[in-house]
DNA sequence: GCTACACTTGACGAAATGCTCAAGTGTTGT
DNA sequence: ACAACACTTGAGCATTTCGTCAAGTGTAGC
């Protein structure tokens, strides 16, 4: 357990009293943490299968089910999650619950992923 | 099991004989599932961690293993899962192998990813 | 108020994930 | 050839995650 060898609690290499030198430690906690919650919430295949098709317009649950051939309450955990990850959001219309996607940096996220998903075998 | 009305084994919403509309349809499978992975790589606190000093620049893994204050092993580990995503990509130096992001579009993504995790509360 | 429709939610079990430890591989220096 | 350094890997265990089912909530129409 001593393997690493403790210099200033500071963190890293060796330069004992300097400020840690610039970007030889990660980004903010915060900010890894909502990312990797992002990135968790698009690792999915069945998520993201959905997301791809709210990528193209906004969609009800009933229309989710329809497109993606799989049972309701199974989309409505996906949405529940997604939602929570605050990657889609909601608008009711009678007994309709429509999702769409939350924001434009997400639909670039998911639009990114996907192009390099694509690529050829690389 | 029988909830889903079987329509034709085409997929989607009603029109029987018609070609699935346009996007009403899932991204291809394929695609999907490549990307999924990589988000789902990237979905992990750790990871991103590590990924987010690999932006900066290249390292090797005892640099790593200092700077992100983790065992060895462990990094390995994610390192070697990354690889096997094609995120990250190695270079030996003698004892010493240097990883780096795989391609400038991976690395787009983690910016992205973490610029969307910086943002004020949403 | 009652019924039907459109969802949401909680709980449980099965499968995937991540970490740790011990052992193994590859390279350099003597 | 041997020892030391820099990793990698396989196995086992503890969590986490996902899907499924049964039950619950909310809205609209009669």
């Amino acid at each position: 357990m001593a393997t690493l060898n403790e210099e200033e609690s500071s963190g890293c290499i060796g330069e004992p009293h300097h400020e840690v030198p610039s970007e030889i430690r990660p980004a903010e906690e915060k900010t890894c943490a909502r990312a990797a919650g992002i990135f968790r919430a698009l690792g999915d295949l069945s998520r993201l299968r959905l997301l791809s098709l709210l990528a193209n317009r906004e969609m009800c649950v009933t229309e989710l089910t329809e497109c993606l051939q799989d049972n309701l309450p199974a989309i409505s955990q996906r949405l529940k999650l997604l939602r929570a990850e605050r990657i889609v959001v909601t608008r009711r219309q009678g007994k309709h619950i429509f999702y769409r996607l939350a924001d434009s940096h997400i639909a670039h996220l998911i639009a990114n992923g996907l192009a390099h998903g694509e690529e050829p075998d690389e």
